[in-house]
DNA sequence: CGCAAGATTGATTTTGATCAACGGCAGTGG
DNA sequence: CCACTGCCGTTGATCAAAATCAATCTTGCG
């Protein structure tokens, strides 16, 4: 399944049908731990991930950290419509965004409205990953937690050389994310390598060796 | 437990008071453990619920159950832009809702823009009510998620007699949404009681006589 | 009353957090 | 070039929290 909203392709598509020219979107890098400010300006903007990837860091009283949800490649955040109250926006790795200016980004859509529904389709994805992360963090162990994580990253994340799943997180925010500790979460990859369920060379690049049983066990038996 | 197959069977109840277009919302009553089988009809309807709570329930596959979202009073269901592909919803207690077609509530959002507005917020609220979520399970003990809980019944929920905070849900249903076993939950509720942190006499009307502190405890420490 | 469903309490087991040590690796600087 | 350092990930030993198993209590209801 793709909810691919490629507006880069996609301005480029029909540029002399458009009397006004829609700008090109501007492209901007993040360092890992850039946090964003939520002010005024930015809350007028709409972000398209590029590369990288983008969390939603919470903090306890205590200094315990989880990440809420996640924002990969291609993934659209439109400021003007996030809660940008809860949390803070955070980068997990190096980003590039690509950056729209919100009325910009609308006249796009009104030129091509299937562009609204993948939009809308992000946003309801959104709110399903949201609850089935939930499921995930509600009750599951931490081994049927990695399970689901890695088919997560299947379904979100473009494949790596020999259709590789790529992690792409460091271990701290997948444990972050996955309401575990960095240890439990290590020794989750080390058990599912020794029963030959996945296996992986590149701490962030896994092979399902057994697909059907990791399922089984992402769904808790 | 009921399975709900057509609504139009009781959108049709009142035909006498529609004249042209509907005016009124119909209401509709459910009993509790209701599911909402999602066809091709109700995916072009709204629900705002009226009274009790409608929860999105997910099942293990060995039978856990977790529940990742309630809607309680006052808030919106438009199955048009619902996921509808994960989890059942289901009547947590007897439900009341308003049911209207998704045509006429747009209709009707023309005519009271707030109608409108308070479905935007909802929304937002909805992904916010996700966010903390999330956080409340991921790293929270029994007795933080506890106290979470009260806080977001309190904010979400029309107050009891003296100011006490309506819990609405059993206790098996709270567990299934704070991802814990309903004995862990009970104990939990005796913890804070015994704390003088809360008081309570039925089970589900609790008073705070500790706000700053069981704030804190919900905030981790 | 007798029963069923919900809620609580107690005893034990299991799981994951915590504490601690170690290995690999990249960047740095003499 | 190699030692030093810091970050990241892994592994082992212990401890604490929640799940599990089991029994009891409470309440509403035909």
């Amino acid at each position: 399944m793709t909810q691919v909203t490629n507006l880069q392709d996609y301005a480029n598509l029909h540029p002399a049908t458009r009397p006004h020219a829609v700008r090109k979107p501007v492209y901007k890098s993040f360092k890992p731990d850039t946090e964003f400010e939520i002010d005024d300006f930015l809350k007028s903007q709409v972000f398209v991930v590029s590369a990288g990837a983008i969390g939603r860091r919470h903090m306890l009283g205590d200094g315990r950290e989880t990440i809420s949800s996640v924002y990969f490649e291609n993934e659209v955040l439109d400021f003007r419509i996030m809660d940008t109250a809860t949390g803070t926006l955070v980068c997990l790795l190096p980003v590039t965004v690509r950056v729209y200016d919100g009325d910009e980004f609308d006249r796009l859509k009104i030129e091509k409205p299937e562009l609204g529904a993948r939009q809308l389709a992000n946003m309801i994805n959104q709110h399903r990953y949201a609850a089935r992360h939930c499921v995930d963090l509600a009750r599951k162990s931490a081994v049927e937690k990695l399970a689901s994580f890695i088919f997560e990253c299947r379904s979100r994340l473009p494949a790596g050389r020999d259709g590789a799943i790529c992690l792409t997180l460091k271990r701290s925010d997948i444990a972050d994310y996955m309401g575990l500790r960095i240890e439990t979460l290590s020794r989750a990859f080390s058990k599912l390598k020794r029963e030959r369920l996945i296996d992986y060379s590149e701490v962030d690049e896994v092979a399902i060796l057994n697909e059907p049983a990791l399922r089984q066990i992402a769904n808790g038996r």
